[in-house]
Parts: structure tokens; sequence; C-alpha cells
DNA sequence: GCGCCTCGAGTTCG
DNA sequence: CTCGAGGCGC
């Protein structure tokens, strides 16, 4: 059915008049024509688009009432990848770039163009014949999510660019963000509708962007700042940056007034200044200024180290600090009987987050410091998230000036003795698994997810398990019923003061607790790591769960294992092996464990002893693990050169005959006088013997073609979590570490990665993004 | 015995 | 993320 001509004229001069009008009511700010007129040709032109939708143009502003929802955003991959930029926070950091600029181009001065460094999100717009048809997220800077539906509703953008002369493709970069002012009254709305606020304008703004239902983005006030070109076809590129800038803005994209064009480094600084002057004035945040060399050909002359650009530098403001009151310092009790004071603090906004506590980590720091209650102290959010005590301002101290801090003696929670261990920073609470915290922390410790990952077992519930008494080791949580839980979760809600609608709560409350029951039932069988890393054995944390299972294999083996085999398993050492014996030893910590095996944990995927076990039995080996004093290994192979076995050293009676220095001797004798010393390496020599036996001959390394390589994964992977990277390496034989250093062989590095990234950088490691990774793993 | 490399443990806020 | 400390190579 065609549309006669005449209709079709009419719609689409609507359409061009309605944008037109958009554009001055939300970009010019200067509307020129009455709201109800506007609302009256938009009421017509929807009328003529319902009655003819073969004839709706793609840029008709009535698409920017938002979409309906979709179940997930399509990835989108970058035509030209979204790099990041150097960063640099002091003025040597400027000067630097400017001479490094000077130099790659071998001039005495360059023109800059200087602009606003936006707090929001990055985006790529993409225009075809001037018509926007795609809008997505930065993502990892390779692949980002189409949010198309989102940018529609964003009146500041232009669905079709201004002027005859339209580029066939252009590609805009710029930021999203939310002023100042319509964050306040989107959270006054939030607020009046009881719902959660938002913590500062680019949470917000970031919120309403990645909202599945666009009919919601198109409620939220999102502006947008265009600031660079990522791909033009069918135009001529401008000479210089500034020109870009200068270009977008006759197309119709808004574009900041605060930009600059400025020569040298003096001229950027005074920008700089400038600029950090007027910072509180803007209706919106920033987080910094950027540079970039004007002329697009010097640009191209210098290209980019690794990532990121030589010609362009984000100059950022230095991390906000803010001045508050410590209003109490209290103590927090870890896992581990670990006292941590803690400064209570009267809440201050830091950098757009509201901070209201800080760790004083130990005694030294606070008393380094010298933080006491009362004391006005300058805080600052460190390595962009944790908020930090910098010092204190002592013109501002209360008189008469309040005591010292002192650490207190026992621990507020059970009141056992406080001890510091010699030479160490941290005091602990002496009260084993008899301190509430302790228990709580050890089963938080226990839910968590990298453990036994008991969903839907927070803090709240384990206190309230703990404090009715229902549970008091972790073996408990398997016993509990239907009954416990709602109990428990009556008195929880009472303790909150929640709702007491017990009527409508019935139903709810019990699919909660059928819930948590399915869930903790579900954990019973973990892999043999996860379970050893859960039981929280000081010392043993991930990876050296992990070695214990590897090598070990089972649970009964581990459990008894005594110290001196856990000792020879490579990064086992004194220290860790006696833990681990010790814990396993106690008697409470026996019956905890037979409590759980009786519950029905039991391990999956239990195995006989790696076969490399093998080697580390040597007799030699196991000899020096033994912490008999002055038996160092060279005296170990000597006493085993000269014919001993562990089986005879167990029933020696004659000292001194084996060459061995009289001293080493004497300590060896006294170490077998000692009571039990002697049934000890007797028991060794024997499971010794037992292991052997059930060990296969050929020990065959597992060999993957990663194997050898070590990987330290950061930031965040556009398609899968770190961990499941990291069990794609394990699996192909490489191997996960934590921290970048000479040996690392490649830095799997995502979205926002942080210092490690830049530790990589430095040390001349090679980073790869997760395609590379996927790269690696395919060959 | 020293220094590098890892791992463990503790922490904040949305 | 950072700090402290254990393990191990040199």
């Amino acid at each position: 059915m065609s549309v006669p001509q005449e209709v079709q004229q009419r719609m689409a001069w609507l359409v061009e008049e309605l944008n037109r009008h958009i554009y001055n009511y939300h970009v010019l700010d200067a509307p020129t024509i009455p709201d109800a007129e506007y609302d009256r040709l938009f009421k017509e032109l929807q009328d003529l688009e319902s009655a003819h939708p073969q004839a709706v143009k793609n840029d008709s502003p009535t698409s920017r009432v938002g979409a309906a929802p979709i179940p997930e955003f399509r990835q989108v991959t970058h035509s030209v990848p979204m790099l990041s930029l150097n960063n640099g926070f002091a003025d040597e950091d400027v000067d630097n770039f400017d001479r490094r600029v000077r130099d790659g181009l071998d001039v005495h001065s360059v023109d800059y163009s200087a602009e606003l460094k936006f707090d929001g999100l990055a985006i790529t717009l993409r225009y075809e014949n001037g018509v926007f048809v795609q809008a997505a997220t930065r993502g990892d800077g390779y692949t980002g999510e189409d949010v198309t539906a989102n940018i529609r509703t964003v009146k500041v953008i232009p669905l079709r660019l201004h002027g005859d002369h339209v580029p066939a493709v252009l590609e805009v970069r710029g930021e999203v963000l939310m002023f100042k002012e319509d964050f306040a009254r989107l959270n006054q709305r939030q607020r009046d509708a009881g719902q959660k606020e938002f913590a500062n304008p680019r949470n917000a703004a970031a919120g309403s962007l990645r909202q599945l239902d666009a009919r919601i983005t198109a409620q939220r006030k999102l502006r947008f700042f265009a600031y660079g070109i990522g791909l033009l076809e069918g135009a001529e590129l401008p000479e210089t940056h500034s020109g870009v800038l200068d270009w977008f803005d006759r197309l119709g994209l808004p574009v900041s007034k605060e930009r600059a064009v400025v020569t040298g480094c003096q001229g950027l600084l005074g920008y700089y200044r400038d600029i950090g002057q007027k910072r509180s004035a803007l209706p919106y945040e920033i987080d910094g200024v950027v540079y970039k060399v004007d002329r697009v050909a010097d640009q191209a002359a210098l290209g980019f180290v690794s990532r990121a650009p030589r010609f362009a530098l984000a100059h950022k403001f230095p991390a906000e600090e803010a001045l508050t009151v410590v209003s109490a310092i209290d103590v927090q009790v870890g896992r581990t009987g670990a006292i941590t004071p803690v400064a209570r603090l009267v809440p201050v906004s830091v950098g757009g987050v509201t901070v209201t506590n800080a760790t004083l980590h130990n005694e030294d720091e606070v008393l380094r410091k010298d933080v006491r209650v009362g004391d006005t102290v300058i805080v600052r959010r460190a390595g962009d998230v944790i908020p930090e005590v910098l010092s204190v301002v002592l013109e501002r101290r209360p008189s008469p000036a309040p005591m010292r801090y002192e650490l207190p003696k026992t621990c507020p929670v059970c009141g056992s003795h406080v001890v510091r261990e010699e030479g160490e920073a941290v005091a602990r609470c002496s009260g084993g698994l008899t301190c509430a915290a302790q228990r709580k922390e050890a089963i938080r410790h226990f839910a968590g997810r990298r453990m036994m990952d008991i969903e839907g077992l927070g803090d709240r519930y384990i206190d309230s398990l703990v404090e009715c008494n229902l549970i008091h080791g972790v073996a408990d949580l398997y016993r509990l019923t239907l009954d416990d839980l709602l109990m428990m979760k009556r008195l929880a809600d009472e303790r909150e003061g929640t709702t007491p609608e017990t009527v409508k709560q019935g139903k709810v409350a019990t699919k909660w607790a059928d819930n948590l029951l399915a869930a903790i039932a579900a954990s019973r069988n973990p892999p043999l790591e996860r379970l050893l890393f859960a039981l929280g054995i000081r010392h043993v944390g991930e990876s050296t769960a992990k070695t214990l299972a590897d090598w070990l294999g089972r649970f009964e083996l581990i459990r008894q294992a005594p110290e001196a085999l856990l000792r020879v398993l490579p990064d086992i050492g004194g220290t860790v092996a006696e833990a681990i014996a010790e814990f396993f030893a106690e008697e409470k910590n026996q019956g905890a464990i037979n409590a759980l095996l009786a519950a029905g944990v039991a391990p999956q995927g239990e195995h006989a002893p790696k076969a490399q076990l093998r080697e580390k039995l040597d007799e030699v080996n196991l000899l020096a693990a033994l912490g008999i004093p002055k038996l160092t290994e060279p005296r170990a192979r000597q006493l085993i050169a000269a014919g001993q076995t562990l089986e005879s050293l167990a029933h020696l009676n004659v000292f001194g005959v084996f060459g061995l220095p009289a001293n080493v001797a004497t300590a060896l004798e006294e170490w077998l006088a000692v009571p039990g010393n002697r049934e000890k390496l007797a028991a060794l020599a024997k499971l010794r013997a037992e292991l052997l036996s059930q060990l296969p001959e050929a020990a065959a390394a597992p060999e993957g073609h990663l194997s050898g390589k070590t990987f330290v994964l950061t930031g965040t992977l556009p398609t899968m979590s770190r961990d499941a990277a990291g069990a794609l390496i394990e699996a192909a034989g490489g191997k996960v570490s934590g921290s970048v250093s000479k040996k690392t062989s490649y830095v799997v590095a995502g979205a926002e990665a942080g210092s490690k990234l830049a530790k990589a950088e430095e040390l001349g490691v090679t980073v790869l993004d997760e395609a590379g990774l996927m790269a690696l793993l395919g060959q």
C-alpha cells in the first residue's frame, strides 16, 4: 500500500521540524516554539506514523520514547578500538609529555587542543549518510554493548546530522553523563519512590544507560559531549583536532564550550589551573583535563605506545580529599582473631561516595598517625576505592586533647586476652572458636563463594544463627531444619525492625528457607581443595589448598599427614606445615571435621597421590624436613649415604659413628630422646613405604601447551570472569598467579585494569586482551 | 643470609 | 588493592 505523496512530505517536514526544536531546546537551551505547539506537532506525527507505519523515518523523534525491553545487550565489535589514555597527576608529567612530543616531532613548540575529561561513560555513535544507526559502550575497548535503543532517548544526540554535506560513515566518540542538577532531581525521585539512590552522577548515568528497558532511560536526563572520531568515510578529516570539534558543532553534535587551543607546557598548565578553579562551578563532574596534539598529521606521526596514544595525555585532578571528624575508634575481630582498629567517621563525601569507615590497619599504624577520637582527619580515597585516613589536622585537635589511642587488652566480643606475638604487626584475640566473632567469621569464610559456595547465607543470617545458638560450628549448618530457619528469620527481622507482616510473610519465608536449605545441601560435595580452603587453616589459602589436594589427593591422607610429609611439598615450609598439622591435631577441629563427614560432607574428585610425590619422598628430603635441630640437608644426605634409613634411625642407639660433627650428633641424640619422636620417625617411615607402594613408577608430567607459562589476570574481561579464564589457562597447563613480576609470561588485561597492567608495561611483560588469550589457548 | 616472588589476610562501598 | 610474611633461589 503506497503512502500519498503529500502525506509523505508532511511527515518528512514534521520530523525535520521537531528535530530542529529538540536541538534548539536541549542543546542550545533556546526554545523556539511553545511547548503546546511542540506537543501538537509531535501528536500529529505519531498519528500519521501509526496510520502509515511503512513510512516511518528512522530519525523520527517518536523513536525517542524508548523501545520495549530486551533480554540482554548485543555485543558490538568496535571497528576502531576505543583505547585508553596515559594518565598524569603532577606538573612534571605534563612537562615530560610536552618534551616527548616535541622530541618526537622535532619541533620547538607544539599547539595542543585542551578539553575536559568528563566523568561519565565513553561511547561511540555511528552515523551512516548522516543518520544515527548505532551506539555502543566502550566495554574493554575492543568489544562493547549495543545501546542504540537507549541512546535514541538522549535528546541532545541528533538522530540526523545537520547540514547538507554529511560523511558516508562517521563514528563519533564521546561521553554520556548526567548533570549534577539532574542527578539530584533523579535521586529525589528515587527517594520519594522508596527506591535506592545513586551514589554519584557517573553511577546514575551508567545505571540509566544500561537499562534493558529503554523507556526507563527515556525518563532520565542524560547528556552527551563529543570529543573524537573513530572512523570517517566519504569526507575530508579536518587538519586539526580543534577543527574536528568545531565541525562536530556544525553537525549538531554537542561539544563542550570549555575547550581551548594552547601552546606548550605553560599553556597546558595554565588551562589545567583555569579549569581546576572552575571545576566546582561546572554543571557536571570532571576528573581532569585531556591534552591532544592539535595537528592530526602530527598525531599520526607520533603513533602509539602499547595501548595508549603518544599524542594525548589525561591530566587528572588529585584524588579528592576531605576533612571529617573521627567519632570513634572501634575494633573488628577477623577470622584469625586479628584485631583491626577502624575509624568511625562523621559521614563525608569524598570523590562522589560517602565515607563512614576507614581501616587503621593495626596498632602501630594508629600510633604512627596518632589518630584519636574527636580528631579532625584528612580522608582520601586511595587507589580509587578504599578510603584511607591520611593524617590528623593537629590544629583542630580538641582541648583538652583526647587520650592517645590504646588497643583494647581484651577482645570486645568474647573478653579473651588480646595477644600480640613478638615481631608481628597484628594483635589477635586468643579466644579461638570460643569467640563468637571468630566463629561467625569462620562460618562466613566456610560458606564463601570460593569455598563451599553456599548461596544465600549472608552475614545477616550467620549473625542470627550464631546468636540464636542454632549453630556453633560449620557442621551444624547441615543439621538446620526449616523450623530453625523460620524461627531465626523471625528473630532477625524483629531485631532489625523489618515489617512484621506475618500473614503475608509465611509463604515468602518458607520459600526463602527452602532455597537456603537446598543451597546448603548442594554444597556437600565440593572439590577437595575448596573444602580444605573452607576449613580456614592458618596460612592455607586457595593456592596452598590446591597444592595439598593436587599432591596428596585424599582428605584422609591430608588429615593425618605428618608435618614432615607436608613440608616436602612445593611452597610449603616449616611455618605452613606446622600450622596444618597442628590444625588437624587439635581435638576441637577433629570433632568439627568428624561432624562434617558425618553430616555427609564428602569432597569429590579424590585421587591417588601425585606421581611426582615419589621424588619428594626421597629419604634425605624427609629427614631434612623433620626439623631436627642442626640436621640440614647435607647432613641428612650424609646419614643416608652412611646406610641409615628412617626406619633404622628410629631405633638408633649409638651416635657419632657417621662422621657427623659432634654437635650435630648430640642434637640428633637429644631429639630422639624426646618422648614420641622415635615413634614419629617410625610412623613416617611406614607411611613413606605405603605411599611408595601406591605410586606409579613412571611420573609422566601432564603436558599442556601452556606449561611453564605464568599468567596474571587483571581487570574485567568482556565475555568471561577472571575465574573462568583462569580455569582455561590451567586446563592448558598454564599457571595463574596474583602478582606481576619478571617471571610473569603474560598479563591478561580487561577493562579498568589497574596497577598490575602498569607494572606489566613497566617490566615489559606481554599484555594480552581476552581475544589474545583465546588465540593463545586455541593453538 | 638477603632479596625476590608469591600467597594470605584484611578492607570499603555500591 | 595493599601490606606483611613465608618460601626459596642465589
